[in-house]
Order: C-alpha cells, then structure tokens, then sequence
DNA sequence: TAAAACGTTGGAGTGCACTCCAAGCAAGTA
DNA sequence: TACTTGCTTGGAGTGCACTCCAACGTTTTA
C-alpha cells in the first residue's frame, strides 16, 4: 500500500503536513541529508521542489518515492538500477513493460538470495549444533 | 566433474593429487587467484602450505575451509568478523563457546534478512501486479 | 633447451554507496 | 537585532571487498 495516495480533497488532520524540510525527511526515513541530496544529484529522486530562497520541500509523494527506493534497496538492487527504473518512470507511461520487467528480474534475484540463505542457515545449524554438543575442533 | 587428473607419471609417493596450485583452487571455488591470496594475507586461511620453492600448495582441509568460508560470505558476514572467527579456530578448543555464539548472531541476522526480503518481494508483487493490469502512471 | 604458462611479492588502483567538508546564505528564537 | 541552528553547493574523503600491476622466479610443454 503506498503512502501517496493524500488526497488533496479530504483535509487531513494537522499532522500531516505537505512540505518538509530535508532533516525532516531524514528523520522520517532513516537516511542522511547527504544521502537524500546525493540520490537527487544522481537523478534517483524526482525533481525536489524548492522554498522562495532555494531550500528542499519534499512532498508525501516524495516520502512515498523513498519508501519504495528503501524497498528496492532492501532487495539488494544496485544504486545504478534503482536510477534507470526512476529514469523510466519520468519517461512516462510507455516504459510500463520495461518498469514491470526490471522489477521482475528484480523477483528473481530476492528469490534466488532467498534460497542461498535457507541454504547457509542449514551450514550454520549444522555447525552450531556441531559446537553444542561433541565440540571437536577441526575448521571445516 | 574431476578433479584428479590432470597430470603425469604417477611416480612420486609424496604426491597423492591431495595438494592444489592456487589456479586449481580458483577454479574449484569460484575465487579468483588474487582473492585467494588476499584471503591469506588477512588471515582469513589457515597457513597454507608451500612447496619447496615457496609457491602455494592447497589441502583438501583447505578447500573444505574455502567451502565454509563461502557459505558464511554468502550470509553477508563482513570479513572481518570471518577473520575473526578464523583466529578464534587457531586459537583452539577454548573458543568453542565464543565461535557458536559469533555463528548464533550471524543465524539472527540470516533470519532478519530473509524476513526482509520476504517483505520486498511482497511490495514488488503488489507493484508487478500493478503494471500488469492497470497501469496507471504515478510513480510510487 | 627454449618458450609459454603459471606463481611470487608489496603496493597501488577500482567500484560502490555513501559521508564529510568549507564557506556562505536562511530560518527560528530571546 | 543577535545568536544559534539549519540548508546550500561542488568536490574530496571513507570503508569495504576485492582487483590489478610490475618485476621477477618456477614449472610445464614442445
């Protein structure tokens, strides 16, 4: 479920304001002011809007942008790949098949990483039972 | 696939093919010849041992170490705490406790991390289903 | 025996994903 | 207003895990 879906209609109670500050935004999603100027000069952030003197303002679709960004970046996806899905998503509707694509690819690899953990947690409880029990040495 | 032949006149006693070059172990494990002596350098292998001109002879021990090693990369262990766990080894049968319990941590994180991932993959569903169907435009 | 292929070392370089710096302008508080 | 804290920029620096280099010695193959 996305975050973004604020509508503009329905006047959402005072705690939800339509435009912070970029140590806001870092408070909100766990990533550095230098981390959320560096995705928007790599061009993984949508254009940022600016206050009358310059400064960030980020909007709740924004703050939806990163969560997502977050989720891809839990995946393990590379930074480099995260920027061509964003490139594609200003590019318009007629990237939806190459979008979807990327994010299957995307499927693939968690489940595959999936399957190599499962595989390394077998190693492990091998091992650390090997340690509870009879404890012979030898590094193997 | 073999690995015993490769080469000769099976003359000498003192050589069982039990003893591997450092490009044999390469390929056998995937690292390349350079990881492996940089694996060394940071003690993250016990001693290898040498032929009698100084060059890298692997043991069956060795590539068991090599498999084990690799499975606890594929965990996402830093490798220092891997260099840990190796000096832990040298040290002897006293470190058992402290080794189960550096393998106990890693086994939570394991856990942590496919939980994680189990929850990418439930966001990229929702996302590919999206552009499966609907296809409306907001990037989100 | 000669050439090609393989091995050795210390140290430098690479790519990724941040992370920080300096110097100066902007915003909120007493 | 003065002060303190926050935000701006381009560019440099960091830490990790390799990855490669130069210059030379060793082993295998023809």
């Amino acid at each position: 479920m996305s975050v973004i879906e604020s509508t503009s209609t329905a006047r959402p109670p005072a705690t939800r304001k339509d435009r912070y500050t970029i140590s806001e935004v870092a408070a909100l999603t766990g990533l550095t002011a230098h981390t959320l100027r560096w995705y928007e000069r790599i061009g993984l952030m949508p254009h940022v809007d600016r206050s009358h003197t310059g400064q960030r303002r980020f909007t709740e679709r924004d703050l939806g942008w990163l969560a997502f960004v977050g989720k891809l970046r839990l995946t393990g996806m590379p930074v480099a790949d995260m920027v061509r899905y964003a490139e594609l998503v200003r590019e318009g509707d007629h990237t939806h098949a190459e979008r979807r694509a990327l994010l299957e690819d995307t499927r693939r690899g968690v489940l595959t990483r999936i399957a190599e953990l499962q595989d390394t947690l077998a190693v492990l409880d091998l091992k650390i039972d090997h340690y509870g029990t009879i404890c012979g040495g030898t590094p193997s």
